[in-house]
DNA sequence: TGCTATCGCCTACAGCCGTAGTCGATTGGA
DNA sequence: TCCAATCGACTACGGCTGTAGGCGATAGCA
């Protein structure tokens, strides 16, 4: 299940907060100077694709996310190593360090990443 | 500027062995069953936006990337770092590991990067 | 009790994307 | 010399995406 750019933001808002209604989310939307009915269309898109339960609240919707943050993350990152690295993660990471300039945290976090990865596989 | 997945293909190609024909092009083209109208379409769009040049050679074109394999997949990754990560690599590469399990072999190549980054640092 | 603000529902519409067809020119072979 | 194959140019078209507008019901306030 594909969520595009647009809706995006819509899920951003309500993994950050779950079970808002329409209004709500149209108003926390960052960087974005979107009509509500903008947001309503994707809300309700996101819905059709099952990514959100839409739940009655008297005269309006509370949404919540059907699918974790991560889940998401974790399949836009494998879908992505896919299509460009057949797959593999070491020239995935290797364009990333060089696509963005890594913080000497980022590179500790890896580091420390690589190790418990290692540590697992024992 | 944006290569879509069905251009993707028409460039890995050409990334492959740049300067052939949209013939060549169409019947090197693997995993799909395109006609070679659908290749040539994909080269011409290809070619409008700069992402290929098309030299004459009697009747027909030869295609050749503009743009690097390596400028492309540096590009897209950087753009996933940000929509999905706050431009931050660690968690991205933390959730790479989860979703297509890393070999062995994947492990020593980020350890080694990860030692490399650490020594260009200082 | 009546009006206005709000809600969801349905519709719109241009641009991009995947996939391909038509047409006219040309070239190479019979 | 003529025809068939091939090439590029242009056109097509349905689905998805971003971005909204209109309409009818309703609820809360005056």
């Amino acid at each position: 299940m594909r969520i595009t750019d647009a809706e995006l933001s819509v899920m951003e808002v309500l993994w950050a907060e779950p079970g808002l209604g329409a209004a709500e989310v149209a108003s926390l939307i960052e960087g974005k100077s979107w009509s509500d009915k903008t947001v309503k269309t994707l809300l309700a898109r996101l819905v059709e694709k099952g990514a959100l339960r839409a739940e009655q609240d008297g005269r309006r919707y509370l949404y919540t996310p059907l699918i974790a943050r991560a889940e998401h993350q974790k399949s836009a990152v494998g879908r992505l190593a896919d299509k460009l690295f057949g797959g593999r993660a070491a020239p995935l990471v290797a364009h990333l360090a060089d696509a963005r300039d890594l913080t000497d945290d980022d590179i500790l976090e890896l580091e420390e990443l690589v190790r418990r990865l290692k540590d697992d596989r024992e």
